[in-house]
DNA sequence: CCAAAAGTGTTGCCCGTACACCCATGA
DNA sequence: TCATGGGTGTACGGGCAACACTTTTGG
């Protein structure tokens, strides 16, 4: 998925089963292949994929019914790649758009649902957003992002304050040039981690008084 | 997975790999056949559980040496069982407690490790304690169950409050009786719902203002 | 009347939201 | 000096932890 409008790579069926509708990319595991392993190879092979930022399972699927005439498990996974990023995708395939998705193959649509889900939550209490920002960011053109991936409308106020304050963010020193229209420079910023960090322990019911001792 | 001390369901290998290590539940799924259908097969046959009042996917695993010899998936699941509920288990099995885990076999220490923080994430924002508790109980028995989970402790004033607030409890209106050294009788509370339920939307950044429209 | 256990009232604090205001730039 | 967009200061409110205090029971 990339962002500006939340969006999925999906390649269209040629044949049936589901000709003509919309699938993520994926195939078959490889013996002696790690389920993570077979995911960045499928990308890299058949969608020319290599900058995945993020990879996360998300289900197994086993559902007998999922696959028409057949038997068949799959291991979604959730996959982040920068709005910067640009790969050559074949021809068959397109990104599209989450919010506004063309009919899929299989249980396609509900992975994506879960897939779309599952980073929205994680938006709020990690880093995740590391995984869809290029390297150097404003924080307007970082708001552009957890508002596309949210699906609402997300005040750059506060958005910078609480990724402050929660030390995910740290200034670069650099600004971005203004527009042709004006307006004050904007300042740089980066992500201090680029893997995923639990930023906000919301743990309500948490261990009692100043001797929160770890307990195993 | 049972409560008082979080506890978790194992037997005792008799074969190689592992001889005499503890190891979780579990069998190869049987053709055409959910995952899920398969645990509750297996916990049924196996251990004679059948009180399973949660079961929620972890993950699924696929380093090829994580069985020797052999490639082998497999996908994790966390169940749980009332504290009041007790299956007649087999001889070689055994409810080990989490945190003084003997050696297990294969990753199965790190899946128990999984488990338990999935439970003790779940407990801050979910109702899920209703799959460990009994059908009635007093606020202090909740507040014992959330101790052996949670692993610290737990003030039953606060949790009383937390749970009511958020409408996860209700008063059955019956109490306790005291115990021998006297005392006032606790009142009686049960889950107003015995399904998973998200009782806390810790979400920051949420939608803004009064129109807290949901997104599809 | 005392000890034990349950339950309530109150306070303080953290943190996220909202909104008003100030700053830096191009035309 | 005006329009445009960036950034800061501050007030309000929700929710949880802590703790003092009250209530109900058995000896």
């Amino acid at each position: 998925m990339r962002a500006r409008r939340l969006e999925v790579l999906v390649w269209q069926r040629a044949l049936e089963p589901f000709a003509g509708r919309w699938s993520l990319p994926g195939g078959y595991l490889e013996p002696v292949e790690t389920l993570e392993d077979s995911i960045r190879r499928q990308l890299a092979s058949k969608v020319d994929v290599r900058e995945v930022a993020h990879l996360e399972q998300l289900e197994t699927l086993s559902d007998p019914d999922r696959v028409p005439n057949e038997w068949q498990l799959a291991t979604a996974y959730l996959g982040l790649v920068p709005t910067d990023a640009d790969p050559a995708i074949p021809v068959d395939t397109a990104w599209q758009r989450v919010d506004r998705l063309p009919p899929a193959a299989f249980d396609h649509a509900a992975i994506i649902r879960a897939g779309r889900d599952r980073l929205r939550a994680k938006l709020s209490y990690t880093n995740v957003a590391f995984a869809l920002a290029p390297a150097e960011f404003t924080i307007s053109e970082l708001r552009d992002i957890y508002r596309a991936a949210l699906g609402h409308d997300v005040s750059a106020t506060n958005l910078q304050r609480v990724l402050v304050r929660r030390d995910v963010l740290e200034p670069t020193g650099g600004h971005r040039a203004p527009g042709p229209s004006g307006g004050r420079p904007g300042a740089l910023f980066r992500f201090r981690a680029r893997e995923l960090e639990i930023t906000d322990q919301f743990a309500v019911l948490r261990p009692p008084g100043p001797a929160r001792a770890a307990a195993s």
